[in-house]
RNA sequence: GGAGCCUUAGCUCAAUUGGCUAGAGCGCCGCCCUGUCACGGCGGAGGUUGCGGGUUCGAGCCCCGUAGGCUCCGCCA
């Protein structure tokens, strides 16, 4: 037996006993005489102390150790003396007296120390398993399983069956770029790699499991954000015969469930609902982040008749005038100007009009050209007050909300108004931070793609139209035709997305035709797919959520890099194996492959 | 595909205006140290300043190019 207790286990009540840990030696703290040592596992430390007077031999090899140096020591527990107890460790009553040393494995300098917090990722990368040892990392590689387990524990107990779909499977042209893995049996043909499991679960819905789920893993070859990377999991859940509120309601108890088997805290259920309309129009996303306020103002009322000519014109021309009031930034600085005017621009306005409130003046080129009326009533709608700072967007809906939903994420930012990262996980229950859960329904079901003028599906060509909508679709009416599909948001990140499918042959025809998929891409690549929403497809719907970001947000962290395991760096790169890798010209040859052109060298 | 920021010792960072024999803390090595918990003290080793050009009497610093990292936009049904 290599130990009998972790790092965590001893306390007062154990003094006296003989014991055995393993683990790793954290620090050294060699006085010449008395040595200590702290001995760390995944659990937490444990003091070790060597004199000499006690056992010269095993005080004189203790000298030798070094940080990460594998060890095994047998001995007693102990009391510390008096006056040296450690309140910051759990374990800090006690400490071992030991009374035989193993030294398992001796580590070389480490390349990046591992008791701080290190700050080059790419050398982090490269040793992952020296970079997971942290306690922070090895905490949400922790979180992450507590996560996992809630998610099956709850969905059985709610008669949801885990069923694996393939990993090799079929391209699809809709959607992300897929990974492609080519056919050796089947020269000059492919597998993809799944996208999302989508298919197989609706197919899995007319194969009569009526309730499922997934831990799945999905794969999109597009390029990478903090927030995303080439592979990632999937909380994959799909039922029969039910409608958006029955898949509310189990996502939002498996929400709950998570979170209280993640922190012991109990959110609160049901969560608000927005539609996609009103999310946009209040917040300039479809993810809103409602834990500060700034909303966006609608100023047509005020302006309709205004003199002033260039909010007048663009709401003579159908579009809006909108604004948000920045409390207390009228200290904004020109740096910080140029910043939100550069923002503005990107997102398609042709610039960026604001007015400062500082000693009680409305500073503003664009103030003069207001009346006396339009200024008070701007200034009860906005609540405008001393020191505020009030950015405007005039321009179509869309630019409007999205400029200056982007300029609130980003004051907010400056300003700190949403909570700030936080580097431990809140106290069980007490001071944990706000957790905004939000639906935001009734998305458009298509996007005009300018780029390849056609229209595309903006959720996926399986979602239905609202059925209220379906005058509007036969009309031809695309942009009006509302989806019956869903987001769960929290604090401003979309952490799932789901909808009500077609289960009706005639109406995904109907809907690929729109798409401009032809009749026969429609048989090659989702024949499978119609021919089975034809002999006997019940009504089905289901939602997926992102595991990672769920994790990211539970654990306090900025990217999903630190909720996994071997993540990949920004161009897809595994810096620890780097892969991808060549291969082999053998295998190449054996899949009938041959590369377009000769490496650079 | 585009934009921004970054790259100096194993790690984290300094280096006024272009003047330098490129420094500090941690780590490493050696010596000392018997109650620390980021132990402490003394000493030492460790650098082609990412790489390649250029300007200059002189470049870590300025210019051009290039590689790598991170973030964002596009993209991600």
């Amino acid at each position: 037996m290599f130990r009998t207790h972790d790092c965590n286990a001893l306390r007062k009540s154990d003094i006296g006993q003989q014991v055995t840990l393993a683990g790793w030696v954290n620090v050294t703290r060699d006085h010449g005489g008395v040595i200590f040592i702290d001995l760390r596992d995944r659990e937490g430390l444990t003091q070790v102390v060597f004199r000499p007077e006690e056992n010269a031999e095993l005080a004189r090899e203790a000298h030798t150790l070094r940080s990460e140096d594998v060890i095994q020591v047998s001995g007693r527990v102990a009391a510390r003396l008096p006056g040296t107890e450690n309140p910051n460790l759990a374990s800090g009553d006690i400490e071992i007296i030991p009374s035989k040393l193993r030294i398992l494995n001796r580590a070389d300098t480490l390349p990046f120390p591992i008791d701080t917090e290190p700050q080059n990722e790419d050398l982090r990368m490269t040793h992952r398993y020296l970079d997971l040892r942290r306690p922070r990392l090895s905490r949400n590689l922790q979180v992450r399983h507590r996560v996992a387990k809630a998610t099956r524990d709850y969905l059985d107990s709610q008669g949801f069956v885990e069923v694996e779909t393939p990993i090799l499977s079929k391209s699809t042209p809709e959607g992300a770029r897929d990974f492609l893995v080519p056919s050796r049996i089947m020269p000059g043909k492919f597998y993809a790699l799944p996208q999302a499991p989508q298919q197989y679960k609706q197919l899995l819905m007319v194969a009569g499991v009526e309730k499922y789920f997934q831990i799945a893993r999905c794969f999109r070859d597009e390029d990478l954000r903090a927030d995303r990377q080439p592979e990632f999991t999937q909380i994959d859940i799909e039922a029969s015969f039910v409608t958006p509120d029955d898949i509310f309601a189990v996502t939002e108890g498996m929400l709950a469930a998570i979170f209280k088997a993640a922190f012991n805290v109990d959110i609160k259920t049901p969560f608000d609902r927005l539609t996609y309309r009103e999310a946009v129009s209040r917040y300039g996303s479809d993810k809103p982040d409602r834990r500060f306020g700034m909303e966006l103002v609608d100023l047509g009322e005020i302006f309709r008749e205004s003199s002033f000519k260039v909010f007048r014109g663009v709401l003579d021309a159908g579009s809006v005038v909108k604004a948000i009031n920045a409390k207390g930034f009228a200290g904004i600085t020109i740096g910080q100007v140029d910043e939100l005017t550069e923002i503005a621009k990107l997102h398609g306005a042709k610039g960026l009009a604001f007015i400062k409130i500082e000693n009680g003046e409305w500073k503003s080129p664009i103030v003069k050209f207001f009346s006396d009326a339009e200024k008070a009533a701007l200034k009860s709608k906005l609540q405008i007050e001393e020191g505020d700072c009030v950015f405007f967007g005039a321009d179509k809906w869309e630019i409007a909300c999205e400029v200056l939903g982007r300029l609130r994420l980003r004051i907010a930012e400056i300003q700190e108004l949403h909570g700030r990262a936080r580097p431990e996980p809140a106290p069980r229950g007490e001071g944990a931070p706000d957790w905004d859960f939000l639906w935001v329904t009734d998305f458009p079901l298509f996007e005009w793609s300018p780029e390849e003028n056609k229209w595309n599906a903006m959720h996926h060509p399986f979602t239905r139209p609202k059925a209220e909508d379906m005058p509007l679709f036969d009309a031809k009416k695309f942009p009006d035709v509302r989806a019956e599909a869903y987001d769960v948001v929290l604090n401003g990140v979309e952490i799932g997305g789901g909808s009500m499918r077609i289960h009706e042959p005639q109406l995904q025809e109907k809907m690929f035709e729109v798409l401009g998929i032809t009749a026969e891409d429609r048989q090659s690549q989702f024949g499978h797919l119609l021919h089975a929403l034809r002999l006997g497809a019940p009504p089905h719907g289901g939602i997926a959520l992102g595991l990672d970001r769920l994790v990211m947000l539970i654990c306090g962290e900025q990217s999903i890099r630190d909720v996994m395991a071997f993540p990949k760096n920004n161009r897809g790169i595994d810096l620890m194996t780097q892969s991808p890798s060549e291969v082999d010209p053998r295998q190449l040859r054996d899949l009938s492959l041959k590369l377009a052109k000769d490496k650079k060298t």
